[in-house]
RNA sequence: UUUCCUGUGGUGCAAUGGUAGCACGUCUGAUUUUGGUUCAGAAGAUUGUGGUUCGAGUCCAUGCAGGAAAACCA
C-alpha cells in the first residue's frame, strides 16, 4: 500500500532544510497564550506542529506566551494542557517565555550598548501620531537620540520600578520611514504594575511579543517556527532581532488559520459567549472550543482526522462544518454501539402479544465491528415506545414506515402490521395498535414476508427515562463575522434543544460519563458530565444522514 | 493610495513546463433487518488580457478581485 500523499509547504521547506543540512533535527514548538480556551483553530496548529515533528523525528515545546500578565490566567495554562493530550500529543518541554525574562532584558540591555533602542517618554497617542501611516512615513521621536549611557540609566529605572504605567517605553531604533509599520521603532517593552501568574511582582516591565516571541523560538533553537498568517509582516522584525542580538536563527513560516461555517473563532468572541451567558461556558457542546467539542462526543481520532483532510496553505479559506461532521459519523460508525432510544415517544400496543409475557431479544452492538461489538439484551413486551414520526397516517409517497395496514420489522424483533390508531379530542394519536407475526422473529424469521421499513422501540415496561439535548449550530449565517452588526445577531435561537421524557434501552442505564451511542436510525449521542441517577442526559453529537427527511424538504 | 500575501469545481487541498486529480458536499442507481453504512456512477473548476514555449494552472508583463499591515494585545 503506497499511499503517496503530496507535501504541504511548509513540509516541503522542512525536507529541504533537512536534506541539506540546514538544521540537523527538527524542532519546532505549540505557542498559545494562557488567556482562554484552546478551540478548533488551535487544533490545526496543533496537529501541524507535533505532526511535523512526528512525521519527520525530532520533538516540540510547549511554550506558553505569557507576556502579559494582565489577561493570563492558570486556568488557562491547565486546561490547555488537558486538551493537548487528550488530542493526543506530547511535547518534550513545557516551558514559559516568562523562564527567559531574564535573558530578555539582557537582550533589550544589549540592544541599548548598541545604540539600536531607546527610552521615549512619549505617550501611546504620541507615538501613534509620530507613527504615520501605512502611506505616509512617520518621524522620528524627540527622545530618539539619547546617548546609550542615558538609556541605559532610563531603562534601568524602568526595570527597578521608578516609573508609572505608560511613563516610558523601550524602543528599538529601525526605521521611521519603513513601509513596514512594524519596523517603525517598534516598543519592545513597557511598564505593568502587575502581578505575573508565574513571576509574581518579581517584574513590572513586561516585553512585547516581537520582542519575546522570536528570541524565545532563537534561545530553544527551534528549527521551523510556524504561526499565521496575520504574522506575516512580523516576519522582518523576527529576523531584524535575531540578526541583531546575534543568536540562533531560528526561522517564522505562516499558514492560514482554520475558519469553520457557523462558528466564530476568536477568542476575543468565545470569551464574550462565556461571560455574557449566552453558553454555558467553555466547555458547553456548542463551543468551538476542544473542550466544548470533547463534550459536545467528538473524538481526538475525528479532530486528527478533520486536520488532516483540511491541509495547510497560504490562502484564505472557510471549510464547511460538514466536512468535521463527516469526520466523526466516520470515526463513530466504526467504534460506537448501536442502541435504541425513542426521543418524541408515542404508544404501540401489540395486541395479538400476550400482556403477561415478556421476552429477551439478543441485539448485536456493532455490525461494522470485528465482533459485532459484542451483544446485548433487549427486552420486548406487548407495550412500546415507538418514534411519533415513524407513523403517518395519510402515508406519503414511498413511505416505507407505519400507516394503517402497513407492515414493518421492530428492529432486533418481529414484524408488525399496524391494524389501528386512537386519536383524542385534538385529532392527535396516541395509539397504534398492531399485530405482530411471531414467525418474523429477527434471526429465526421463517415468515417469507419482506418489508421495506425497519423502525425501532423500546419495552415500556422496562424503559428508563433520559434527558437528551440535541444541538445545532450555534448560529444561524455561515459567516458570523462577516456580517453586518454584531455577530451574536446571527445566534441561532435553535442552537440547543433539551427533550425531558426520551426512553431508552435499560442498557444504557449504566452508561460512563463520554461513553458514545449510535441511537438508531437518530445519530450519534454522548452521556453527559451533568448526568445523575435518575436524570440520565445524552448530547447528540451529530444527527445520522437523513436522505428521507432531505427528500422531503 | 503605499507595502506585503493570496487567486484551481459549491467547499478545501493537489497537479513543482507535459492527459487538471482527491476528499467533503450535491445528484442518480444497487445493496441493506438503521431511508445509516457499503458499493457503482454523474454533474461541476484554472480571475481577465497579452507574451515566452512544440506545449502554460504553473514562467514573464499588466489589469482585476480578496485579505493583511497604523494596540504600551498575542
Amino acid at each position: 500500500m503506497s499511499e503517496e500523499r503530496s507535501l504541504n509547504f511548509i513540509e516541503e521547506i522542512i525536507e529541504n532544510d533537512l536534506n541539506s543540512g540546514k538544521y540537523k533535527t527538527l524542532v519546532t514548538r505549540f505557542p498559545p497564550e494562557p488567556n482562554g480556551y484552546l478551540h478548533i483553530g488551535h487544533a490545526k496548529a496543533i496537529c501541524l506542529n507535533f505532526g511535523l515533528t512526528q512525521k519527520y523525528g525530532g520533538y516540540t515545546n510547549l511554550r506558553f506566551d505569557d507576556t502579559n500578565p494582565v489577561t493570563e490566567k492558570t486556568e488557562y495554562v491547565d486546561s490547555q494542557q488537558e486538551d493537548i493530550k487528550w488530542l493526543g500529543f506530547q511535547w518534550k518541554n513545557e516551558l514559559y517565555t516568562s523562564d527567559y525574562f531574564d535573558t530578555l532584558y539582557d537582550f533589550a540591555v544589549k540592544l541599548i550598548q548598541n545604540n539600536l533602542a531607546y527610552v521615549d517618554h512619549n505617550t501611546a497617542e504620541e507615538i501613534a501620531a509620530q507613527k504615520g501611516t501605512p502611506t505616509e512615513s512617520g518621524v522620528d521621536s524627540q527622545y530618539r537620540n539619547r546617548s546609550i549611557e542615558e538609556n541605559l540609566d532610563l531603562f534601568t529605572r524602568m526595570k527597578n520600578g521608578e516609573f508609572e504605567d505608560g511613563a516610558c517605553t523601550l524602543r528599538a531604533k529601525i526605521d521611521m520611514s519603513s513601509p513596514n509599520m512594524l519596523m517603525r521603532d517598534p516598543i519592545v517593552y513597557r511598564i505593568k504594575h502587575a502581578e505575573h501568574h508565574r513571576t509574581g511582582n518579581k517584574w513590572c516591565i513586561y516585553p512585547m511579543y516581537d520582542f519575546a516571541h522570536g528570541q524565545s523560538d532563537s534561545i530553544e533553537e527551534i528549527t521551523h517556527s510556524i504561526c499565521t498568517l496575520e504574522y506575516v509582516s512580523h516576519r522582518e522584525l523576527y529576523d531584524w532581532f535575531i540578526e541583531k542580538l546575534e543568536i540562533f536563527p531560528s526561522h517564522q513560516y505562516e499558514f492560514a488559520r482554520l475558519n469553520l461555517t457557523y462558528t466564530v473563532m476568536s477568542k476575543r468572541k468565545l470569551l464574550q459567549l462565556v461571560n455574557e451567558g449566552v453558553v454555558s461556558g467553555w466547555d458547553d457542546p456548542r463551543m468551538p472550543t476542544i473542550s466544548g467539542l470533547r463534550r459536545r462526543g467528538y473524538t481526538p481520532e475525528s479532530i486528527r482526522e478533520f486536520c488532516e483532510r483540511i491541509g495547510i496553505a497560504k490562502r484564505e479559506n472557510l471549510i464547511e462544518l460538514s466536512l468535521l461532521e463527516f469526520c466523526i459519523r466516520e470515526h463513530l460508525n466504526k467504534t460506537a454501539n448501536r442502541v435504541m432510544a425513542v426521543t418524541d415517544p408515542i404508544k404501540m400496543v401489540i395486541t395479538n402479544y400476550p400482556a403477561d409475557q415478556e421476552e429477551i431479544l439478543v441485539g448485536e452492538n456493532n455490525p461494522e465491528a470485528e465482533d459485532k461489538g459484542g451483544y446485548r439484551e433487549i427486552p420486548f413486551s406487548n407495550e412500546l415506545w415507538i418514534e411519533r414520526e415513524d407513523f403517518m397516517e395519510e402515508p406519503a409517497k414511498k413511505w416505507f414506515r407505519l400507516a394503517p395496514g402497513a407492515m414493518v420489522r421492530l428492529k432486533h424483533a418481529y414484524i408488525v402490521k399496524c391494524e389501528d390508531f386512537v386519536k383524542d379530542a385534538d385529532g392527535n394519536v396516541t395509539e397504534i395498535h398492531c399485530s405482530y407475526i411471531p414467525e418474523s422473529k429477527s434471526g429465526e424469521d421463517t415468515s417469507g414476508i419482506h418489508v421495506k421499513g425497519t423502525i425501532h422501540w423500546v419495552s415500556k415496561a422496562h424503559a428508563k427515562t433520559a434527558e437528551i439535548r440535541v444541538y445545532d449550530r450555534l448560529f444561524s449565517v455561515e459567516s458570523p463575522d462577516n456580517e453586518e452588526g454584531d455577530f451574536k445577531d446571527y445566534l441561532n435561537p435553535n442552537s440547543i434543544e433539551v427533550i425531558k421524557n426520551a426512553y431508552i434501552e435499560p442498557y444504557l442505564a449504566n452508561a460512563d460519563v463520554n461513553s458514545k451511542y449510535q441511537f438508531i436510525r437518530k445519530g450519534y449521542y454522548c452521556f453527559d458530565k451533568e448526568s445523575t441517577s435518575d436524570n440520565l442526559i445524552f448530547n447528540r453529537t451529530v444527527g445520522l444522514k437523513d436522505a428521507w427527511a432531505k427528500g422531503n424538504k
